[in-house]
DNA sequence: TTTT
DNA sequence: TTTT
């Protein structure tokens, strides 16, 4: 085909903690539910309405996948973008099903964290600042949960990783070469 | 909930005409399957492989649906945004099935047709152009299926319509007043 | 053209509070500078490096010109799409000079809040929440602010508006006829 | 700060054939502008009015400036995403200017050619197909160019690559491992 | 079902 | 400077 655009962008707040899994090839894999709302008023009864869009959201991108582990919490609000894809399977009554999911891969997708109240129960015990170097990129960096670790949890991560970001300026000498450091495949 | 966003951008090829019905109110929507291709090289098999991924499209702007009746067919291209909605519905045998739409509706949604080759047997012995004046904002009008019908028929259509359009400059003197004209409702 | 597209979006937060003025027709035109910001690992220091960009946004709808006004702050962070447009003005010493900026207008554009924490100053003492029934869609209304004026005060602002939104259903009986009502052209 | 997003979304036509040139670290450059256009029925007059507004675009990606290098034309239509990005810099009398401009890196940006017409004179006698296997990602690949060299040259160039692309299922043996290839960092 |  |  000669050129095609598959892209969600959503901005919305997880209605539970992430769940967990790992593919056959034990990539983790991370997936939530994130609401939308929409409210208009209604022309003949004059009242406000709303109507929220349940959205389900999977992560295959490693990092994004590591990252949503460890930040996203249920009632957060996220930034993010993936692609549509729609997926086939038979239901326990041998009936086709499909279901539609927002896809965050290596190749595409995005991740923001948009507020920085304390994320629950999870996060606090957890250890994820340590001396992990987040080598990746990310547009808006920040106080990520607060304290000691949040230099090395960035606000914003996008699928997109390796090579040599020299769009800061006209020389490419710098750059993330060591972004693929922690990267298992 | 603190506001939200649900947005999706695709770029693909229709599959099929569109088709065209009625709301129980009596307004026109135009629905539509779009094709978008994912290709990537199989690093098993050394082979490209493909995926194409099918959205269903739903209509429901006014002027936008008239256009996509209009201009939409079978194999053209074309730019969209749209928000995503799932519905449910009951199957034939009383089971509860869901399925994702990108709508476009009258608040959010954009429409711009990318390709200007003949779009095909049903557009050609159309009379869509006749004195149609469109008044509504459009970012790249053309020569939209050609002929004399093209002049009035433009390229990009957004949902949002009315109003004066000031952008261009410091004075809201000129404008697009005259857009409401020919708005049913 | 056939066919083109020329979009912004971004998440950031004001650098000062927004500025509003007239145009010569009366219109009301508020802008404001957006922060952005990107951090990353610079590989030759390992450091954590940020950069900061700044973004014109104009906003020429009067409604969301209205609503930004109101609710924007500085500091406050926001979700918006816009244009881009690049304005060519002379400077003292007679001297061309362009300015890019982000342009929300009549037709294209979106604003979302994102932060729900008091806006500041300006906003405690206003009295915007009253009896203004916000006739537009929007994406995630909510608890803006907090208190009485919630209820009136949207968290997601559209530039389109008008007509009839019936994606929600099949019947398009039901809608916003009333959306005009307020809308001054 | 928490959390941040820099987006642009064009749809437009190059003005002419792109520049290249090289970053003094040795990297490839790639810069080009590109027209959108609006128009739109003044209410004065009742005529059509054009706005063409021109985009000054920036590749710092490396694969993918050599696809825009290779691939792109003037007058050729392309979907691209980048950054926006204001660059401050000295003119020839000493004062300070700015330039805004689209930036496609390492880490954000996406390209797909959205026509397939003959890109003209510089590109019929090129010799860019070769042995050059493309390894990335791409949603719609193509005929690029046509003739033997299609194969390899894909329509849609994301900037993000390298890695396992398990999103098209739940298990990540298959992948694109072979992505870093040719990847010159 | 599109497109290449 | 493109495109229609």
């Amino acid at each position: 085909m000669a050129g095609s655009v598959n892209k969600v962008i959503l901005v919305g707040n997880l209605g539970k903690d992430p769940e967990v899994r790992s593919s056959q090839s034990g990539a983790k894999i991370v997936s939530f539910s994130l609401a939308t709302s929409d409210t208009w008023n209604d022309r003949a009864s004059g009242e406000r309405r709303e109507r929220t869009e349940w959205h389900r959201v999977v992560i295959f991108n490693e990092r994004l996948a590591d990252v949503a582990e460890r930040f996203l919490r249920k009632g957060r609000k996220v930034y993010l973008e993936g692609s549509l894809q729609t997926r086939k399977w038979t239901d326990q009554g041998g009936q086709e099903r499909y279901t539609t999911e927002v896809i965050i891969d290596r190749f595409r997708g995005e991740l923001v964290l948009l507020d920085s109240r304390n994320s629950g129960e999870g996060e606090g015990g957890g250890g994820f600042g340590g001396g992990s170097s987040y080598g990746g990129y990310n547009s808006g960096g920040g106080d990520y949960g607060g304290g000691a670790s949040s230099a090395s949890a960035p606000r914003q991560l996008p699928a997109q990783r390796g090579g040599n970001n020299n769009s800061g300026g006209w020389d490419a000498s710098g750059g993330n070469g060591d972004l693929d450091d922690e990267i298992p495949f």
